[in-house]
DNA sequence: AACGTTTTCGGAAACGTTCTCGGGAATAAT
DNA sequence: ATTATTCCCGAGAACGTTTCCGAAAACGTT
């Protein structure tokens, strides 16, 4: 009552195994009839050839790993299906692993996915990254690999990206030209690119104004560090009239505690997010924010996998940086 | 440069290779020394024994695949997290893969996790749920699966859910409480068990207080359908004072169109949602939702296939209901 | 010294495939 | 009729492990 096997087809047709195996890869010489012959009565007899075999010897899997720090938000779920997209249509299947935004549990689904034989990965790290060295010896090793939204430059490999400094610019700006002087960052993880980058830019906005330096508190991505990081201010009594976060989430947060204290939003503070989640529109008031555009991330990610896949020789990384907008809605604009 | 695979430690080294596999397999006799020294030496060679192989003569994998029907609402992530955490623990990996809601892509899906050779399955069927009877075969062959959340009764197997008949009852009894009479079921995809409780306790609700039987719409989980109904009632003008919907996510994109139309969210119209989303308490009004213990979900899940997966012989399955609250909020009480 | 026991190891078969090689039969060409 | 060509197919090695079986070595017992 165990596993049909090849053999037992075989067997049963008088024919010999290479004959069945080749009537289940057309790439081989094998007459019309034989070969519609042995899919028939293997299907009747349930036979489906066993991917771990061949897994072995063919060193592919058709399997496609994805890594995310997370997927509470709506972010990153968003991404994989646009990357999902591309992919099943190209015949693979996508295997997802989130780390909680551990290091050493990314590090473990990594070795997993690489135990796995995966034919390639798309990862986001996690905010503490720790893995550096073994993703280096991961490239070294020539699997096609390539990164999205949590990037670390110095890794020579394929990287899709949002161009956070600059719609980091526009969001302070936006906040400038509200009439805005006292803005406060609340910017993401210090280890990542992209905490940089939208740090980057909300100083080059403050700049082009010439207006003095903002203040900038690091700040997790979660709802739970824009809590803190606003009872904080509220405990300093260092009110800014505007509060640009580095994430929806921490902006949220930030906006219920001020709410909860009597504070109005956005008369005595406007807020601006950033990675529009679905909550944005929702909450009240609605949250302006930058939208990233999730599902090209994914789609543009899969496609620079496929290609780094599919080229044989030397390939070459690319970094593809993508467009978003800004959704003005009610926390950042005056209302009488 | 290819893989360092067991044959080159065992030629390095002089021994066979039975004997490098017994020192990575603890189980056997070899003697102490030998094992250190091969351990040493094939640590610095930075050989690993290759798992595809493992699993081909093992027939396991410590793998654990979960398959749910999306994951852009925080639910499913919630539950898998909690399932991640005891599986962890106890050396299992999770695969992870979501359908989209389309059955032909979640039979791909499991079929993939299978060809995987997972040790279990927890999963989530999608709504249009076309594949009981390979979810029937699969479980007489005696693949370890539990079901949660969208569960189908007649599958013999672990189930763990939620005890949706008394909450949606509850949920509809606090809308009669506060004088409702009129109140519509935004009721979910007919075909699902918790669809067909759900609206048996709103019923319930309705006979307890003697009120002629509420009126109920299909409608699926998703904003869009929420958005889709609401605009339906409006176009018909039959407005209800009350709505009870299967799903937040519903039941916020009918708020949402019913606000866009003019009316007033509790005062013309009162919704209660479903299934508490990370949504609920930060929308304007802040929506009353049933919460659902999303981590003890996943964590029972697990802990149940594990049971499973230990138990040699026969396995009686057993469904676990398990109890939520009813989080009271601005959007079903009326204010002045 | 002869024999039984235990410890430690090597040989080789298995797991279920793919794929190269070579050969026989059928067909085409000379 | 002989040779060349094409078309099919079978044999068997390979992928990288685990694990059964048996044997050599070491040790203890009488």
């Amino acid at each position: 009552m165990k596993h049909i096997t090849i053999k037992d087809v075989a067997r049963k047709l008088k024919v010999s195994v290479s004959t069945v195996s080749r009537a289940f890869n057309d790439k081989y010489d094998i007459r019309a009839e034989t070969k519609e012959l042995i899919l028939k009565t293997a299907k009747e007899m349930g036979y489906k050839p066993n991917p771990i075999a061949r897994k072995l010897i063919q060193q592919r899997s058709l399997n496609i790993g994805i890594l995310v720090p997370e997927f509470i938000n709506s972010f990153f779920p968003e991404v994989i299906i646009g990357a999902q997209e591309i992919l099943i249509e190209k015949g693979y299947q996508v295997l997802i692993m989130q780390s909680n935004e551990s290091a050493e549990i990314e590090l473990k689904n990594l070795e997993t996915m690489l135990d796995n034989m995966v034919d390639g990965l798309i990862v986001s790290l996690c905010s503490e990254n720790k893995n550096i060295e073994r993703y280096k010896s991961i490239i070294e090793s020539g699997t096609p690999i390539v990164f999205f939204n949590r990037v670390i430059e110095e890794l020579p490999a394929s990287k899709v990206v949002f161009d956070d400094y600059k719609w980091a610019f526009f969001a302070t700006e936006h906040l400038i030209v509200q009439g805005h002087r006292d803005i406060v960052h609340f910017s993401g993880p210090k280890n990542l690119t992209l905490s940089k980058n939208r740090s980057q830019g909300f100083d080059a906005a403050h700049r082009k104004y010439k207006i003095s330096e903002g203040k900038k508190i690091t700040c997790g991505f979660s709802m739970e560090e824009g809590e803190r990081v606003a009872l904080e201010l509220i405990e300093k009594n260092e009110i800014p009239t505007a509060i640009f976060a580095a994430s929806d989430p921490s902006a949220i947060g930030a906006m219920k505690v001020f709410k909860e204290h009597g504070y109005r939003i956005p008369n005595d503070i406007a807020i601006v997010g950033f990675s529009e989640s679905s909550l944005a529109e929702h909450i009240a008031p609605p949250l302006t924010s930058v939208s990233q555009p999730t599902g090209d991330i994914g789609q543009t990610a899969a496609k620079l996998l496929l290609d780094q896949i599919e080229t044989t020789g030397l390939f070459i990384p690319q970094t593809i940086i993508l467009n978003g907008r800004l959704n003005v809605r009610e926390s950042s604009i005056k209302v009488d």
